[in-house]
RNA sequence: GGGGGGCUAGCUCAGUUGGUUAGAGCGCCUGCCUUACACGCAGGAGGCCGUCGGUUCGAACCCGACGCCCCCCA
């Protein structure tokens, strides 16, 4: 078995990409017996690219897919697409440059399809070339006829429950997307504003009003003071005059009214914001709406019907100046500015009466919070967050949506007493558009229907699924997938995503919608202008979003994966906890190719070896040298194995990946390797049973350490497994194997002991040779052990005398110089004796290096140029040195009689055109 | 204003139930071509573990206060 000289990963990992696909290596098996892992994968929205942070992230829950199929669990890793809803519409209206509403609904839609078959395409072309392990038959999409289905299926569910009510009431409206929109969608902006101060005439004078919504004048309907500000106590009561639009509105108190804003006296109008809109509910107040549903003044506006927001705000501003009302104007910083916009488009939010379709949830806090305890949440903390969401919730949710591309909801309006109509479950998917009623009106008979034309809100499809990966309440449902597993995804999205699955899973189910919520953090970035200050003593970091369209190139996964293995990219997404923002650093991604580089030439080392068939199962342990260095060697990976489940149990993949990355490296490369070269390199030094043993070792060492690598790193591991291990093993795939277990691996620990006690002898040795700047190869004549440790590694003398180039391993300090403590065994002392004859000609060859390099010089050769290949030792001085003998006979005597004490060099070239010295002693 | 997280080597991060000289990778410096690998090997420099107080025989770790950064909510 013979690998090539280096791992060409731009062949090898589409080959085996293109091969998981074809054999279908991560098909979920619904009809298997082993215990079922079901991940509800994170569909993303189809809103643009994918950046570096969903790389990231849906990588981490690839590890853990592939971790739980190699522990022996039938895995449900499907992937998804979120591509119905209000960003496909913003998508495809940017993609094909039209508005929703020019080109109408059935020809918008069609546009909304073929954007989305071109990014599901896009999506899925990112997945595969990172190796993911979905089981690409279980994709969905949400705007697809089955995810209609369950999504219509949990709507008619709600409804029958009574969850569901349809309401004209205030509710958050965007006016640049035409919708109603959830609490949820909501994102808090800081934006510059100005109070404009005006005042409104009272009978008792005038009360000075600061706003920075004077628009929204024709809309008064009330002022609000607190009930204890002595200033306008004496107000209250009274009415006072709208300038301008000479309305006359009541003066009331309201503890909500803020002495310390504005003036302390507040106008509600029809409706500014939520307290107005509270105020009109709680106060009974007349609603006065100037606004309209496209962000226009109507006729309540008198002139300014028609203007939109912000050209009424300059009109009526001008008009109070030219009056001379306003006696002040004063601007607010952003951060002391905070409107509530709509996330999706960033337009700032108004409340309109609309009648609307919500899902009430006011009433159920307790039971999501419940729910909400019952998840393992990991990091436990990120729990928190969705308690205060839960805790802060306002606004039951609003689900219908005004729009065009999205699940339709299932009603329609009886045309005679106005009441819904629902299809049965067994019709769904509906289109209302297209299709009708099967039976009359419930309540009066009616066969006259209005078809609802507005479509659910994109959440009221994600939330569900993992309804819609057990295919819920269908022909094929799979109960067993239900509560899923694992739940992945980012903590920007617990208020939306996580909270409203909940949501649903508990009206649905009563029960969670999955047993773990493993939270990742973000990806950020570096800020270009990073500044180590010290303020007060303490260091400042900046660290910021990575934003799409600066940094689109340099975070490019696209990019990114033209330049490293894909498992260089993953190795790096693996090294962050679950829940911490990490900050990108291209470097750390270069520094996985090392990694890849090392596996490869250590595994075709090692399968040099071992020849065709590399042993692959647990040496048995009575073939292994009581005390010897196999049983020693494979407690420390029995060790290590323990510790990679420990973390993989928690989710701590990171944790994982530095202890197989820290074994196979220092453990397997830096210390066995070195060993068993002196098993293989002097075979005939060692009997069968001492070759078999470290040949049993060394093979099924290398496998497990693959196996180990395989959930992080599974394009190389399989090209391995494959080429080496494949035939023997029988697995068709390496993913297909089973993790190494503790219990396979019978070692005590005395033997972990005496593994750490030999490299610790090792290091001593290598660190001394290398304080004198010596080669590692540079021979000892005598290695000192203090008795106890010399007694305790008898069985190790072989390994120690090979590695550290000893003749002798002694216990006796008389002819060391110096003895010193050996690090991590107490009581321990070790000892050095170079071989001297060696170590003359060393130094000799050292003090010729300066003057081979001034010859070649005067013998006109490029000296710095050849410098590489002047190595001299162990007496043999190197081919580049010929033609030049006469002057480095002359040198080699000079230092030999300083050195060596020798008389006389005899010089010679032997058999290949080298320099055979031989020193004659005086 | 409320909540959460972070602050450990120049950079990115680990630090298990508090227990000798605080670790890794990258970077830097010195050596070393060692019959897998110079994308390597060995060694070294570099940290009053954000600040201050407390508990303790003993604190990076537990408690309190404060500072700064990031995020969420109002």
């Amino acid at each position: 078995m013979d690998l090539e000289a280096s791992y060409d990963f731009k062949t090898v990992e589409p080959h085996w990409q293109r091969w998981w696909l074809a054999e279908r290596v991560y098909a979920y098996d619904r009809a298997s017996q082993k215990q079922v892992f079901s991940i509800d994968t994170p569909p993303p929205t189809v809103s643009g690219k994918l950046h570096i942070g969903h790389v990231s992230s849906y990588t981490q829950t690839d590890a853990i897919a592939r971790y739980q199929r190699m522990l022996g669990r039938e895995v449900f890793y499907p992937m998804g697409y979120d591509d119905n809803g209000l960003p496909t519409e913003i998508l495809t209206e940017r993609e094909c440059g039209v508005k929703a509403e020019s080109v109408g609904r059935e020809r918008f839609n069609e546009l909304c399809l073929e954007v989305c078959e071109k990014f599901r395409a896009l999506y899925r072309g990112l997945w595969q070339s990172l190796g993911f392990s979905v089981d690409w038959d279980q994709s969905y999409s949400t705007i697809s006829p089955e995810c209609r289905r369950v999504s219509q299926l949990s709507f008619l569910d709600l409804a029958a429950q009574g969850r569901l009510y349809r309401a004209a009431t205030a509710s958050l409206w965007c006016t640049r997307c035409r919708t109603s929109i959830a609490q949820a969608e909501l994102e808090a902006q800081g934006r510059p504003g100005v109070f404009h101060y005006f005042s409104f005439k009272t009978p008792l004078g005038e009360l000075p009003i600061a706003s920075t919504r004077p628009e929204l004048l024709p809309a008064c309907v009330a002022v609000f003071v607190h009930p204890e500000d002595a200033r306008f106590r004496r107000f209250i009561g009274t009415r006072a005059r709208v300038p301008i639009f000479d309305i006359e509105v009541p003066v009331r108190a309201d503890a909500k009214a803020d002495p310390e804003k504005g003036t302390g006296v507040v106008m509600c109008c029809t409706y500014g914001d939520a307290t107005d809109v509270a105020w009109t509910r709680e106060h009974q107040l007349v609603s006065r709406v100037c606004l309209g549903e496209d962000g226009r003044l109507n006729a309540q506006a008198g002139v300014l019907a028609g203007s939109t927001i912000a050209e009424a705000r300059v009109a009526i501003v001008e008009r109070l100046k030219s009056l001379a009302l306003i006696s002040a104007q004063k601007e607010i910083p952003p951060e002391q500015h905070v409107v509530n916009t709509h996330e999706r488009c960033g337009t700032e939010i108004e409340y309109l009466e609309t009648r609307q379709w919500f899902v009430r949830l006011l009433d159920a806090k307790e039971e999501l919070l419940r729910l909400g305890e019952k998840v393992r949440w990991f990091p436990a903390h990120m729990k928190v967050r969705y308690r205060n969401w839960v805790e802060g919730l306002h606004w039951d949710w609003a689900v219908s949506r005004q729009r065009y591309f999205g699940v339709p909801i299932p009603a329609w309006d009886c045309a005679r007493c106005g009441s819904a109509a629902h299809p049965e479950p067994e019709e769904l998917p509906v289109n209302p558009l297209k299709d009708r009623p099967s039976r009359p009106c419930r309540k009066c008979g009616g066969t006259e229907f209005t078809p609802d034309k507005d479509v659910l809100d994109t959440w009221a499809t994600s939330s569900v699924t993992p309804q819609i990966c057990a295919k819920w309440r269908s022909a094929g449902a799979d109960a067993r997938l239900v509560p899923m597993s694992l739940r992945p995804q980012a903590h920007d999205i617990i208020r939306t995503w996580a909270f409203y699955t909940i949501a649903k899973s508990a009206f649905h189910s009563g029960d969670v919608p999955w047993r773990d919520a493993a939270i990742s953090g973000h990806v950020v970035k570096k800020d270009a202008q990073v500044e180590i200050q010290q303020v007060a003593g303490s260091k400042v970091e900046r660290k910021s979003k990575i934003s799409k369209s600066k940094d689109a190139d340099r975070f490019s996964p696209q990019r990114l994966l033209e330049t490293y293995p894909a498992d260089c990219i993953r190795w790096w997404t693996c090294s962050s906890r679950l829940g911490l923002d990490v900050i990108f650093d291209e470097k750390e991604i270069a520094a996985g190719e090392k990694l890849l580089t090392k596996l490869w030439n250590a595994t075709r080392f090692a399968l040099s070896m071992l020849g065709e068939a590399p042993p692959f199962l647990p040496p048995e342990a009575n073939k292994l040298q009581e005390n010897g260095p196999e049983r020693a060697f494979l407690s420390r990976l029995k060790n290590v194995v323990q510790l990679y489940h420990a973390a993989f149990a928690e989710y701590e993949f990171s944790a994982a990946r530095s202890e197989i990355e820290r074994f196979f490296w220092s453990d397997f490369c830096d210390h066995y390797i070195e060993y068993v070269k002196e098993i293989f390199y002097k075979a005939e030094k060692h009997d069968a049973g001492q070759r078999e043993a470290a040949a049993a070792t060394l093979g099924y060492a290398l496998y497990a350490a693959l196996r180990l690598f395989a959930p992080f790193l599974p394009h190389i591991t399989e090209e391995i497994y494959q080429r080496a291990f494949r035939t023997r093993v029988g697995a068709r795939s390496i993913h297909l194997t089973r993790l190494p277990m503790p219990e396979e691996l019978p070692y005590g620990e005395s033997d972990l002991r005496n593994w750490e006690d030999v490299k610790s002898v090792v290091n001593h040795a290598r660190g001394h040779k290398s304080q004198f700047n010596y080669s590692l190869r540079q021979p000892l004549r005598v290695l000192y052990l203090s008795s106890e440790i010399k007694a305790r590694l008898a069985g190790f003398e072989g390994v120690l005398c090979a590695v550290t180039a000893s003749a002798a391993i002694s216990d006796n300090p008389h002819d060391i110089d110096q003895v010193e403590e050996l690090k991590g065994i107490p009581g321990g002392r070790i000892g050095f004796a170079f071989d001297e004859k060696a170590l003359a000609v060393t130094r000799l060859a050292a003090g010729l290096r300066g003057i081979a390099q001034a010859g070649k010089q005067a013998a006109g050769l490029k000296a710095n140029a050849a410098a590489g290949t002047m190595a001299i030792y162990a007496g043999k001085l190197s081919q580049s040195l010929a033609g030049t003998e006469e002057l480095f006979a002359a040198a080699l005597k000079v230092r030999a009689v300083q050195f060596l004490d020798a008389s006389e060099i005899d010089l010679q070239p032997s058999a290949g055109g080298e320099l055979q010295a031989r020193f004659l002693p005086s």
